[in-house]
RNA sequence: GCCGACUUAGCUCAAUUGGCAGAGCAACUGAUUUGUAAUCAGUAGGUUGUAGGUUCGAUUCCUAUAGUCGGCACCA
């Protein structure tokens, strides 16, 4: 998929686009006032305040009209410079432009671009005409709030793309389709891998059997890898007392977040959100020598949040979830080896895979804006310093955000691209000095002295739910075999026939833990195929009397247009070595 | 939660300005017994998300509500 921010051309491009929808706007809403229209990865958008009027659906085809008719009239695009106290004085009436031109440095002279009969204050640069914006298409419209702070009116943001050529413009639009066909709420409807009932309640999914396999076989992974690492894996309550989050802090932070609270018998409880305290608790239960530490415990735990309506997203956030979570408790100085083991463990998983499209994000504390934030200013530049550390000396490549901290502490986050394009968190590690402090966790040192672990809070699939949307999505739901809740399907070729030699190759591929089943319901072979390859099963095998004659298959894989016959023996083999290296 | 849109059979979708709600696939029954992407015929399937309202008459117009979708805000 094009990226228009990242494209010098297509940046210069769109933002001109911007430019020319922004004129159209004014010309049918003479009343418009206009915020920023910026280029983002996806294309430009506009941020507009038309008073009480707003856009609907049937509104962008009259803007659309409105801008060809703008481009076609080839308006020169010309720059102009003023100073800051000529623009201020130009642009009065404008609290926009004034929010806009009193953040400039005094003293600055600021660009302005006239079109024909409308002018923007912009940085630039422009194309040199408006006709050069005319292959363009407006997608989709929404309301969005001043500066992004929910206080604030609510503006009319436009969204569209802009390309060089119509040929361009309809591959593009062809892409953004295609797009819609690997989300993986469409395909986990398709492939019954998980469902939801207004019924049983907004935002909570049900797995289907092809879905809870799917986890199954994640939840085994990963933690076999997790003992291989030296974790513990433990199990705790999801319904928990409110104490535990009073303690921890989250109450406050999150009560709005969470289901509402339950009353009994004078005792507050709720569902849990996250699971940490427990953990916490469960490491205070006993005296832990620094001999012992890292201890890291870790958990395949249910997690509720009352997430708001509008944020709702198939699996991949949902009310109800599964992380794969854990808590690393080691001293100071074991920090910066157990954030390397989790980084490469992160790797490694990643590699396993076969994702290529991540990237790390440091997510650091918003400076401006400290209060929601615990602990003191040393403790924050430490702790994100250490992280920084980390990455560096790893040589991963990671780029930094701010406000995207934890309360807590600093975070190394790796984001993903779901196929609609949201930018979505996987993995994630994260630094924390403030939990062991509120639940006075402590350990010996080597001087017989008490003092606080740190912890770690890490989760490699994030949780299963939110990453097999992710797997759905980046194989377009033709999971590898190693992963697929239905691997191999038989066809008889007569089911009259041959369905009893077929049993007994399904039999021989379960006797072996393959999951195999018969299709030999009384349809022509081309039907059958046609279904095996619509639900994206891995491997197909034919048999029929040739197969019989010398105990072999004729095995067709996902995807591929030829077949070819084996023994038996023989494939069994080569199917138990492919599923044990996860090819 | 905010702005906008959508909701018709199990699924994907139709239904001219308000006038008896249809199709394909799936399901079921029967025929067919099949060598690599859809065999043929028949049957059944609906208080048009829900609750009100306007009207002689509402899938269609209005109100409320739920769910879903696109963004915004949020994301421990």
């Amino acid at each position: 998929m094009r990226n228009f921010k990242e494209d010098a051309a297509l940046n210069t491009l769109n933002h001109s686009c911007a430019h020319l929808m922004a004129q159209a706007v004014k010309h049918l809403y003479p009343n418009a006032k206009f915020w920023v229209g910026p280029v983002v990865e996806e294309g430009f958008y506009y941020d507009i305040d038309l008073g009480d009027a707003v856009i609907r659906d049937e509104d962008l085809p009259k803007i659309e009209k409105e801008m060809k008719k703008c481009a076609k009239a080839d308006k020169r695009i010309v720059r102009q410079e003023i100073t800051r106290e000529e623009a201020l004085q130009q642009f009065a009436d404008d609290l926009y432009k004034v929010d806009l031109i009193e953040r400039m440095p005094e003293g600055t002279n600021i660009s302005m671009y006239t079109q024909g009969d409308f002018t923007d204050l912009c940085r630039g640069p422009h194309v040199s005409s408006t006709k050069e914006c005319r292959n363009f298409k407006l997608l989709k419209h929404s309301g969005a709030y001043w500066k992004g702070d929910k206080n604030n009116k609510v503006l009319q943001r436009i969204y569209g793309v802009c390309l060089p050529t119509a040929e361009e413009l309809e591959d593009h639009l062809n892409d953004l389709e295609d797009a819609k066909q690997r989300d993986h709420r469409k395909l986990g409807k398709d492939l019954s891998v998980f469902m939801f009932s207004e019924t049983v309640g907004s935002g909570l999914p049900m797995w289907l059997p092809n879905g809870f396999t799917i986890r199954r076989i994640l939840s085994d992974y990963i933690m076999d890898k997790e003992l291989a690492q030296g974790y513990v894996h433990v199990m705790t309550p999801s319904v928990v007392s409110t104490k535990l989050y009073k303690i921890s802090g989250h109450l406050a932070h999150y009560k709005d977040d969470m289901f509402p609270i339950m009353e009994r018998d004078g005792d507050e409880y709720c569902l849990r959100p996250m699971n940490c305290p427990e953990h916490m608790i469960m490491y205070k239960s006993t005296l832990h020598s620094y001999r012992d530490l890292p201890i890291r415990i870790a958990e395949i735990a249910n997690d509720f949040r009352f997430e708001a309506g509008g944020a709702l997203t198939g699996i991949e956030r949902s009310r109800a979830f599964t992380q794969n979570d854990s808590h690393i408790f080691c001293t100071p100085e074991q920090i910066a080896q157990e954030i390397k083991n989790v980084t490469k463990l992160i790797l490694d998983v990643y590699g396993d895979f076969g994702f290529e499209n991540y990237s790390f994000r440091l997510s650091l504390r918003d400076k401006e804006n400290t209060e929601k934030y615990f602990g003191n200013d040393a403790l924050w530049e430490k702790s994100e310093a250490e992280l920084r550390e980390v990455l560096k000396e790893m040589n991963v490549p990671y780029y930094e955000a701010e406000g995207e901290a934890a309360f807590y502490g600093p975070k190394i986050d790796v984001q993903v691209r779901s196929a609609l394009g949201h930018d979505v968190t996987l993995s994630t590690i994260q630094l924390d000095y403030q939990l062991p402090e509120r639940f006075e966790l402590e350990y010996v040192d080597h001087t017989g002295a008490k003092v606080r672990p740190v912890v770690i809070h890490r989760a490699i699939l994030g949780s299963l739910d939110r990453f097999v949307a992710f797997l759905l999505e980046e194989t377009k739901g033709a999971l590898p075999l190693w992963l697929s809740p239905r691997q191999v399907v038989v066809i008889p070729v007569s089911p009259e026939a041959h369905s009893e030699y077929g049993e007994k190759v399904v039999a021989e591929l379960k006797k072996h833990g393959v999951r195999a089943e018969l299709d030999n319901r009384n349809e022509k072979l081309g039907y059958r195929i046609r279904e095996a390859q619509t639900h994206k099963i891995p491997v197909e095998i034919v048999v029929g009397d040739g197969e019989i004659a010398e105990t072999a298959v004729t095995v067709r894989r996902y995807g591929k247009k030829e077949a070819a016959k084996s023994t038996l023996a023989d494939f069994i083999n080569d199917i138990l070595d492919e599923i044990a290296e996860r090819r």
